[in-house]
DNA sequence: GGCAATATCCCCCTTTCGGGGGATTGAGGA
DNA sequence: TCCTCAATCCCCCGAAAGGGGGATATTGCC
């Protein structure tokens, strides 16, 4: 995928603990395969260098002076060729988790991991894999399993409400919802009204808000 | 946290070709720590028996024969105290892989993975892990990147625009808004303005469905 | 039979929206 | 320097939305 296949996998580690940062760094050189071209002990820096000193996989710690891990790995983002971005942190909380994936990081590993694994992690991500401790691989798929936000706004809506729900949400005007559901425009009022109603909300924008899970983030 | 630790895991498998089916119980049969238990060749007849044969975790074919194996997934979810679920299959499509996620599977496996990578990911399962197939895992990670879609309306938008736009499809009006940011109500209508042509849409509930990833699902 | 819920339709009215035009200021880049 | 862009404000106007009232038919349940 890139570079030769016989050429080392490029590794940068931005890590603000300079023992962590070495004990990664003779690990990563220490290993047939990889290479650690770089360490920094800020984002700030990292990002300031990055375009001489190209990696292909950075190690990056969430907790650092300054810039976090995952607003340099959103900078990172936007540039031309960006490299993989793997979390190496401590902590496992969803919200840097899902907030880390978001900003664009391949992988996610608890500071925890055995050496052994990292190391393995590392090439798995270079080669189009996303290595996640398992406790944070079960909440990214647990993620998934929330019940949709329409769900619960549906819930004390009659059949009807909920199409015509829908097609408000979707912008529709009244009187295309009716054409759509074959019915009239004042019926269409009616049940909008009645969906207000229970949904205690004022306008057809809260009841969009409500019906997609507004009250997210 | 199920059973006793010295016990074994109990798995069933779901799987419609014979062969595959028997290959993988003596697999299970064969390691240490896992019990294959029982193995059926439908959806049907497996939620049927379910209740007297329970397992830790069931290994799930999608593609069987009458009901799939995401559609047995979604069943078995809404029971009691349901197995986890691990797919396996021969098909990496979003679709599927997602579908499945959604349906309540922990994990996702390609028939591909090899024997022993296998058995590892039945005791990671049942550890609270989720074992994904490389490309698998990456996709999933992937479907985090995708510009949010807050982000995606958001990347053409200006400061104030997002300001104003994060009001509007909390349901807020035109005066409310102009309170809010201290600006005057013409002001707002001229973000708002702004803002429609930039996302290219008619309404507030159009903006607001962007905005929050209304063309979801 | 009566009652509740659902779905359908009609009238009144005011408020809010959205589209069109234009203007000014200040900051920052060509 | 000039020009662009973000942010601010102003006017006119018609269409859409929302709140209030009430009505009818059907269904299913007690």
């Amino acid at each position: 995928m890139r570079g030769t296949t016989s050429a080392k996998i490029r590794v940068t580690i931005v890590e603000d603990d300079a023992g962590v940062c070495e004990g990664l760094s003779f690990l990563i050189d220490g290993s047939p395969g990889l290479r650690c071209v770089s360490t920094f002990g800020d984002a700030e820096s990292f990002l300031a260098a990055h375009h001489s000193q190209r990696a292909d996989v950075v190690l990056m710690d969430i907790d650092l002076p300054g810039m976090s891990g995952i607003d340099a790995t959103r900078d990172l983002r936007r540039r031309a060729k960006p490299p993989l971005v793997m979390m190496l942190t401590v902590y496992g909380d969803d919200g840097q988790i899902f907030e880390s994936l978001r900003a664009g990081a391949c992988g996610y590993l608890l500071k925890t991991t055995p050496p052994a694994q990292l190391v393995d992690a590392i090439t798995t991500v270079y080669h189009g894999g996303s290595p996640m401790s398992e406790t944070i691989a079960r909440r990214v798929v647990a993620s998934f399993q929330q019940p949709s936000p329409k769900a619960r706004a549906l819930a004390d809506l009659t059949l009807r409400e909920r199409e015509v729900l829908d097609l408000l949400s979707r912008g529709f005007r009244y009187r295309e919802i009716a054409d759509r559901l074959e019915i009239g425009l004042e019926t269409v009022r009616t049940h909008i009204r009645h969906i207000y109603d229970k949904l205690e909300v004022r306008s057809r924008t809260e009841a969009t808000a409500k019906y997609l899970g507004g009250e997210v983030s």
